[in-house]
DNA sequence: TGATGATCGGATAGCGCTATCCTAGTCAGG
DNA sequence: CCTGACTAGGATAGCGCTATCCGATCATCA
């Protein structure tokens, strides 16, 4: 019943069973559940297991049982403040739960990613995050034929089986964009960079609430394929008010850019929101110490990684959750640079 | 020699070696080493394995081998741009070589460390890589107990048998201040947060250089325990300018709360550097973007994450680094806000 | 020519854990 | 008192891989 002792120095499931007088798997299930074990044998198993200092070997355990308590979760961009804060948001939900996140990072490059995606689904993970919709179709086979639940971040779809938490990038687009044209600017540029399917997204709302409103110029419409940065928020700035002087207002597609284009009509002499107003989106840190303080869309990220990692919970459990698809709201933060 | 096949639909080594006529042992080493395998072997296993898409389950792996293929790095926060720099170097070096980097986050929090530490260790980690030297004796003896190689980031000692790599935080505390005085600056002021060992040298390097000036006023000290942000750096200095005018120059313990104090200084109507100059430090992305551009000091991080992952490869290796302590240069980068 | 290695493939035996089946005991109902 | 259903523990058999020992083959040398 009791296997041998060896001699490794590692402390394992035999030593703690042979301390409580137990079998092995009576100690596995006092120690993990699985099933119904007396009280007062799990109080003994446990009792031991605290005396000897033992930890599961998370190998043997994904080994044994086909699936491990690691979760992926795979971001674009940590130097994206958006995504350390989504991150943080799982991590105290799944962590706590006893699961264990690993973040992948694939640099917006559908290859990379396809590739961490075969290395962590190797690994027989519990569940799996993804970031939007955007993937070739071998990720989407890999993750459809692994069999893990997996949520989907940051955007959302009616797709009937797919499990998302997040908002509507082209919603809020034309909500800042409308906003902007409320406060009576008419030549609104739109700045971006990284040109994601979130980001399109948002330039397509700006563009259909420009549209519709009678004031669309094509030419307004800057769309930079270099990473996001403030420096390049500044040159983009730069180049709109030379190009396109009579540009009142520049909507940046993330708060990065609109903090480098501020700076930069600084450095210009430029009046904000005098000469040129100035929104940005996502309301990262630092956007309301700004001067003048940044107007921009405050983004749910917190909740969507909260709600999306409860989600997932549920999925890991067997459950299935109330909505699949949750479609949580932006909120328009008016400041002064607009 | 070769088990019965199973219908789990994952395709094992077994698979593989059935289909290139070898043992299941040979195809092992054919495909990750470990013993000198025929060259005709090794193609003819490395062809079936491709052809049938073939993923080695690492849990097995370590399962079998007692190590694994992971590498935990723990820093304090991914909100510090820092050390997602330091991250992304590690990567780099550490992926294609054929190890995975987990990320642990352990808020600054000792305690919150050791948790993580002993998770991680029991994945039996390849190797390991944490910040600094400041961790509850039960974290410093889990490391040594385990015998997994670690280095060291960010800080240096001499202490035998540790391997780090880092730069000398109080000698780029120093050469910033010995900066500002150089430039005609008396009182100068030093503002932090966050008050971890790094910050504490730093603050430890501003002051010995203003003592040997004969210009050390310890009431122009401002150390917050609070989290480092822009926000905080903007009070810091409308404390500082209040409490005392005479301040000419501010020395921020980092990037964030000095771009937070120069706008703030913008917002006060106070001029940088003419009323009050304003250094940084890290010399994060968007410093040279701030108006005026900010004074800091470049810190290393790329090179010490590479360097330091490199060192962990050697000792994974069993191989023995030329030195095991490393202490990079800082550079101080003179801009127009000092 | 036989002894001596060196080389390379294979058989065997686990790594530490859990899935699965089995057994002995308990208890209610007819 | 027997039956069936249920409970709580245990024995057995792997999970997919590698460490280790074994044996066959072939070149090399006294």
């Amino acid at each position: 019943m009791v296997r041998k002792s060896r001699s490794t120095g590692r402390i394992t499931l035999d030593d703690v069973a042979q301390a409580a007088g137990v079998s092995r798997i009576t100690a596995s299930r006092a120690l993990h559940g699985g099933r119904v074990v007396g009280a007062e044998l799990v109080a003994r198993v446990q009792e031991a297991a605290t005396q000897l200092g033992y930890v599961p070997d998370p190998a043997a355990r994904a080994l044994a049982s086909s699936r491990s308590t690691q979760v992926p979760i795979l971001v674009p961009m940590l130097s994206n403040a958006l995504f350390v804060d989504l991150l943080e948001a799982v991590h105290r939900v799944l962590y706590p739960a006893g699961f264990q996140p690993m973040i992948g990072v694939t640099h917006y490059d559908p290859a990379e990613e396809e590739l961490l995606l075969r290395n962590y689904l190797a690994h027989r993970p519990a569940g799996l995050l993804v970031t939007g919709f955007d993937r070739t179709e071998a990720a989407r086979q890999l993750i459809a034929g692994s069999g893990v639940p997996c949520v989907y971040l940051m955007e959302t779809t009616d797709a009937p089986g797919v499990h998302c938490v997040g908002f509507s990038q082209s919603a809020s687009g034309s909500a800042m964009t409308q906003h902007l044209l409320d406060r009576g600017y008419r030549r609104i540029a739109f700045a971006a960079a990284q040109l994601d399917p979130r980001t399109l997204q948002r330039a397509e709302g700006y563009r259909s609430a420009l549209k519709a409103a009678g004031c669309y110029d094509a030419r307004l419409e800057l769309l930079s394929p270099e990473r996001s940065s403030m420096a390049l928020g500044g040159r983009l700035l730069e180049e709109l008010v030379r190009t396109h002087p009579e540009v009142d207002a520049v909507f940046f597609n993330n708060d990065d850019l609109a903090h480098g284009g501020l700076l930069a009509a600084h450095r210009l002499g430029l009046g904000v929101p005098g000469r040129v107003a100035i929104a940005g989106f996502n309301d990262l840190a630092g956007s309301d110490q700004m001067v003048p303080a940044l107007s921009t869309v405050h983004t749910p990220r917190l909740e969507i990684g909260e709600q999306g990692a409860r989600m997932l919970l549920q999925l890991m459990n067997g459950q299935v959750p109330a909505q699949s698809s949750i479609e949580l709201e932006c909120r328009l933060v008016e400041r002064q640079s607009t």
